[in-house]
DNA sequence: TAACAAATAGCACGATCGGTCGTATATGTC
DNA sequence: GACATATACGACCGATCGTGCTATTTGTTA
């Protein structure tokens, strides 16, 4: 509470500060992505960023607040570049297609140098108990909550047979494009999500009905 | 050359090493499973077997040669806990669906507690250049490989349409069957590895002739 | 320009990491 | 019982980790 006229008053104050958390966060994300918040500590990212450890370490007060925020700044950039992009597109069919679409264009972007920040964070701290685990699986399972909507709610629209079980569809979609960034990852190239694309494109023709089943090439 | 008479004369002196080769092996593909190869450490790995650090060192003359034998020791299991079984069936279709049902049997039974080894290696090291991880991918590499080879000499058999892409529905497999490790080693629970079960069941009798549609249900 | 607060830096701590070295203790052979 | 060898141990090194405490710099306001 003491510390809310000094925002209000003199935001320009905070500037400096708020500028120095915000290219720490975006280094970290990125690094995180491709190394693993193992890598990212505080000596890694003080010497990547050209500061000092402490001065670092003052804007988080711990690592896992550190790793929290990272997170969170990952889930920013998740939000604005597969979410909200995906589903721009109208309800029905083509909403789902957009919204894998949307994610396998983020993956061959290289929006995170390693692929999906989250997919990454997931693999490291699923047996490791913890907020930073808790947030990252939230995340992760709101993204294929989201898939599960967009499928039922093509429904009422009369793309998709009513009897199909969308959030079993929407668990082997985020299936396959976790399949297609592994490859994305491992071998830099884009033959996995090609086969990704493909697979998602024929699970989907099999649940439209007749009249939808016609999507365009991405 | 100066070691092999003693090896040959007498191998019961060698004994004493071996079992506790095996053991250390043994627990650090486990532990590497739920944690990580990197919670595999030296010490660790002592403190955890009740051995010293130095008397452990000995074994392998580094960590990239205990994480190496780590991954091998993993690949001793994996082919005899998954691959092994599986081709006990009869070339054709129903040597596809046993695979991935060994597979899934070997995630369910926890034969590593912390799912799949290669998957949590695999996250790990695929943004880490080195021998671990060239040697993690060769195996990953390998049992999608068998799988596109089950699928293909399904054909012949009659089991499977011959323009089918076995490449491409290996692909997919693997994908699920990842998929399935993710559900499991988040949740603990048996609906990730339902869910991959039916999403394969399903796939394969796409891919079957009409002969053959019909699949054990397990 | 002096005062003040926010932002950053310097420094030291205990713990843990991989790795080395010299030494002790089993173990099997003679 | 003497001896060689395989195996295991304890002490130690330099580096890095997270974190606390104390300066110092920086920008704003009076």
């Amino acid at each position: 509470m003491a510390k809310a006229p000094a925002a209000l008053i003199t935001d320009r104050r905070l500037l400096r500060g708020e500028k120095t958390r915000q290219a720490i966060l975006s280094h970290a994300s990125r690094l995180a992505s491709a190394e693993g918040l193992e890598a990212v500590s505080l000596q890694r990212l003080a010497s990547d960023l050209g500061i000092s450890k402490s001065g670092l370490f003052a804007h988080f007060g711990s690592k896992e607040e550190l790793h929290l925020a990272t997170v969170e700044e990952a889930g920013r950039v998740f939000t604005d570049e597969v979410l909200r992009p995906g589903l721009k597109a109208p309800a029905g069919i083509g909403r789902v297609w957009a919204m894998c679409n949307s994610f396998l264009s983020y993956l061959s972007r290289g929006v995170f140098p390693g692929g999906c920040f989250f997919e990454a964070a997931l693999a490291e701290f699923d047996s490791k108990p913890g907020r930073v685990r808790d947030a990252v699986i939230e995340r992760r399972g709101y993204w294929v909550a989201s898939l599960a909507r967009a499928i039922r709610e093509a429904k009422p629209v009369g793309d998709v047979q009513p009897d199909v079980d969308a959030e079993q569809v929407a668990w082997e979609l985020g299936s396959l494009l976790v399949g297609a960034n592994s490859s994305f990852v491992q071998d830099g190239g884009t033959v996995g999500i090609e086969r990704a694309r493909r697979a998602i494109r024929d699970r989907l023709e099999r649940i439209a009905t007749g009249s939808a089943a016609r999507l365009p090439s991405r």
